[in-house]
DNA sequence: TGAATACCTTGACTTAAATCAAAAATGGAT
DNA sequence: ATCCATTTTTGATTTAAGTCAAGGTATTCA
């Protein structure tokens, strides 16, 4: 098990905080161990803090009274989740489960306020954290309303290859269940779509590794939002 | 005239906090006078500081390549939009534009970022707003994703409800067009579905007055998705 | 008042994606 | 390896919503 500390230190919320108030904020983390499929929390949970991934995925969703899924993001090691609540202090509004095996860190809600309120970088750390995250949510009602499913699907292999720094190959890192949900759609769709793009040598597909073939082109699509068929 | 201190006060974002901050934060805050239909700001553009609306509204959108808008948030007097980037200090990812004759009042990045380094309480009510706005988009890529459009317009009509407190007849604040946009759709499908749930008794629909003649039923159509045809 | 413009509605048609159903492939576990 | 369960793919069909085009209704402004 690693130390703490240099956990909390390197996670982007905590960037720049000087050694005493990283000491603080260790003195208030809880580490939390999540298997694959554990429920974090559920929607409609009292808010009693926030996590932040040090281990492992964390994926956040909604489900629709038909049992339809859509998630709304997937938080990899370093990223922080559920802050939103802790300072409205009312009831979460989506669900989370482990996406794999997850060792989290809980910080509980008072704790955190009475820490924002003494540090000052902190709370603009948290302003700017929250920011990112507005502006990742209004991508994402872009896409999901601008764009066909083909344009999400690219606008997504680019982030993805962005994320993984590579130029044509990348991993992805859900089931193809999963990011059909992540692109607002359904399994089925996503499978023809991906046979479809295969078609027109945009991309190859290997099981869960898919070769950008054309870069131009999804971009193209990404962009457009147009298909060329 | 009014005096520019009593509508700071009565501002959310600094509720709660004492005169002298209220006063400083005066001393930071211009004032700007937008007509009808002008832009604000345009995506891309660099940030400057952030804005709270006096009077008027002022609508928040992205437009596709296709030049297809999508509304993001139409804000009203008293609410703040902008702040996003007064944190991460990057472009601003949308566009703002007046919806009638509006009075905002404008913040500079560099002295808000000063301020609520001094403020802890201000931290907190900034952080307290942007969980908030974090939660409605959230909740609004839930309505873009899991919901048919007649489901958004239900969930839309019993939102406008509440917001303006009454049971059965609310305003439309938008045009037909300006609500097409917001529920991620165009204006022939959304006079279309009025059409519809006229003849299906849920509404009556006077120019912009919409009665809601079987509130049980909307619910069912927002909470389930599901048209009785 | 009347023309001009913007806004809204309706109709016919097309299309993207969902649904239902079933087969194929993958990946663990024994 | 083989079996089982999950995931993925394919096919046939339905359906919601978008597109294109034309009329109608308001609103505004001279």
């Amino acid at each position: 098990m690693q130390n703490i500390l240099n956990i909390i230190s390197a996670i982007p919320l905590f960037n720049g905080l000087p050694d005493d108030q990283l000491n603080a904020i260790r003195q208030i983390a809880l580490e939390k161990q999540f298997s694959k499929g554990q429920s974090i929390f559920s929607e409609g949970d009292e808010t009693k803090g926030f996590f932040v991934v040090v281990t492992g995925r964390v994926k956040i969703y909604k489900v629709s009274s038909e049992g339809k899924e859509q998630i709304l993001h997937i938080f990899e090691a370093g990223q922080s989740f559920g802050e939103v609540t802790v300072f409205t202090g009312r009831q979460l509004p989506a669900n989370a489960e482990a996406l794999e095996k997850s060792r989290l860190l809980f910080f509980p809600r008072s704790a955190m306020v009475d820490l924002v309120t003494e540090n000052p970088a902190l709370a603009l750390n948290m302003l700017a954290i929250m920011s990112r995250k507005l502006r990742q949510f209004a991508a994402q009602i872009e896409s999901l309303s601008l764009k066909e499913i083909p344009a999400r699907l690219a606008s997504y292999l680019i982030y993805l290859a962005k994320e993984q720094g590579t130029t044509d190959t990348v991993n992805l890192n859900v089931s193809k269940g999963q990011l059909a949900s992540l692109l607002g759609t359904i399994p089925e769709t996503l499978s023809r779509i991906f046979a479809k793009l295969s078609g027109q040598q945009l991309i190859r597909v290997e099981g869960s590794r898919i070769t950008l073939m054309n870069r131009q082109g999804l971009e193209d699509l990404a962009e457009y939002g147009k298909d060329i068929d």
